[in-house]
DNA sequence: AGGCGCTTGTGAAGTCGTGCACAAATCGCG
DNA sequence: CGCGATTTGTGCACGACTTCACAAGCGCCT
């Protein structure tokens, strides 16, 4: 991570909430309890306890509760915890107050696949810009955005302060669109591009790559397709039905 | 592809070779070798030092070096990695000696692009078959494949042994097509959906979020603004150019 | 008021993963 | 043939994360 504040944390005075310097771990799975949460106040519930909360998340209990423990303690023992109340915590800590904008480079296959889902508005986001680097793209009109050339990304940027940016584009081009963002002033980059990015400290890079995905996956077929040999095990055809709400298979993270 | 195994290690008896039982951290790093690996063999590299092969896939050369004892030895001191055994044995150690069948649910937005991505086929997938429960979709021909009705998914999974599916529809539908999915004998699911997936024991599954992913950079966004008040921090703006070749910031994972 | 059942928050122990630091192994060269 | 340069493989200490287990807090019912 960036660097480690000195000294006591959360100088902040006033109204402002301190900054608890969360795990990492906790953070990957606020968003999780989040969606949970929201799911469970549209279905009217208006408290929850950790066991349903973490059941809903797909995690147990207990680190649920510890998770929540880091943000300073919002819950009601012998009762559980405030829906609304833990929500707004959670998306102050996410820095969701405020609806971030993103852009969007690499308006191709999956570019557009991106650029037209909904689910970014829904959680936080808003989709500030779009660009390609292609003129026979430039200037199409996508979702009530129309694509512009990557070299406006500076200004652009600038002007809506854009502080995320997303990469869309062949591993090729992606360390170059990378430098590009990190110039205009972004400072946290998702990258689709199945690549290792340099970046200067400071500017965070997440990266999704379906194929790792799919390969980590494909291990644990081997792996499992190893065992049909062995009594006793899940070799048995297709399944019945599901279990209940269960701690799944969660493979890695 | 199916290559014999180099000897050494990994004593191995009868048919069934030794499974290593690979630590998960290490398991999801593999990939990322693999591609590293790849480019290094289309640059015409021989061999490779830990130090490099580090380097190119983002990590630490110790925990490289970690990573690869654990599937058995195959350096040599004082030189280096071969390239085209290391790509061998990590292919085998995931299980990618085969060419797997994946099965993709739900045509929609995203799953036009995933049904386009080459990057599918060039590291060992092969989309097998494409679904979709809305009958004006059905029959739609995508990338030479013809979508095909969900109901044919049991079938279809049996006659072409897929046993990774891909789901690519709303949430709201996504437990019903992960049940079909198991019913029909799929043991490892790569969830797109924003929710959780119950499945029942020996089924593997994997979420790749969006929302998720941007929200934990806008988790270090609002923890870098608070700082920016701080001196001596990374306050200054649009940075100047790019570091060398490093860890970057990799933000969990 | 008091007791009871439920649920949180957390100490402590256990597990897993990381990175350092270095001995051992190998190569190239004089 | 031996030596020094190089790089691997790994023991070890440390830190991060997980999980258990339980005391403390809270609301409700009598
Ligand atoms: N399609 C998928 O489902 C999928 C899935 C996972 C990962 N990916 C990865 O996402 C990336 C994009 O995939 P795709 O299928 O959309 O590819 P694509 O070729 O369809 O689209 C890439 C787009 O990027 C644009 N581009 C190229 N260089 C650029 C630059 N320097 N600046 C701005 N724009 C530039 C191109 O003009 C093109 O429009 C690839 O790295 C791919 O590996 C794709
Ligand atoms: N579009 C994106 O970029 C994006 C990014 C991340 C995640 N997602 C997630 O991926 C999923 C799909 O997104 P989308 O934008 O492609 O949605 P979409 O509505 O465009 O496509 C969904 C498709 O699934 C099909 N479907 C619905 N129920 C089905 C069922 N029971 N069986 C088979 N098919 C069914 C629909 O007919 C439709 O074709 C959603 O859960 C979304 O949240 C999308």
């Amino acid at each position: 991570m960036s660097q480690h504040r000195p000294g006591g944390p959360n100088g902040r005075a006033g109204g402002v909430p301190a900054l608890p310097d969360l795990p990492e771990a906790t953070v990957a799975r606020l968003p999780e309890y989040l969606r949970a949460l929201h799911n469970l106040a549209e279905a009217g519930n208006d408290t929850v306890s950790s066991e349903e909360l973490a059941g809903a998340a797909g995690v147990n209990s207990a680190k649920l509760r510890k998770d929540l423990s880091h943000l300073g303690s919002y819950g009601t023992r012998g009762v559980g915890y405030d829906v609304a109340l833990l929500i707004d915590q959670i998306e102050f800590t996410l820095g969701l107050t405020q609806r971030r904008g993103v852009a969007l480079v690499g308006v191709g296959n999956l570019g557009h696949a991106l650029a037209g889902y909904a689910g970014f508005a829904s959680r936080g986001f808003r989709i500030a810009a779009l660009f390609d680097a292609d003129p026979a793209r430039v200037g199409e009109l996508i979702n009530g955005l129309h694509v512009r050339h990557i070299s406006d990304l500076a200004d652009v940027a600038v002007a809506e302060s854009i502080a995320i940016g997303v990469i869309a584009t062949p591993a090729a081009s992606a360390q170059d669109v990378a430098d590009a963002l990190v110039a205009a002033g972004v400072t946290s980059i998702l990258n689709f591009a199945p690549c290792v990015l340099s970046v200067p400290d400071g500017v965070d890079v997440r990266k999704v790559d379906l194929a790792v995905e799919l390969q980590i996956l494909s291990f644990h077929e081997h792996r499992k397709s190893s065992l049909t040999a062995l009594p006793g095990g899940l070799g048995g055809g297709p399944a019945g039905l599901v279990s209940a709400a269960e701690p799944e298979e969660a493979v890695g993270t």
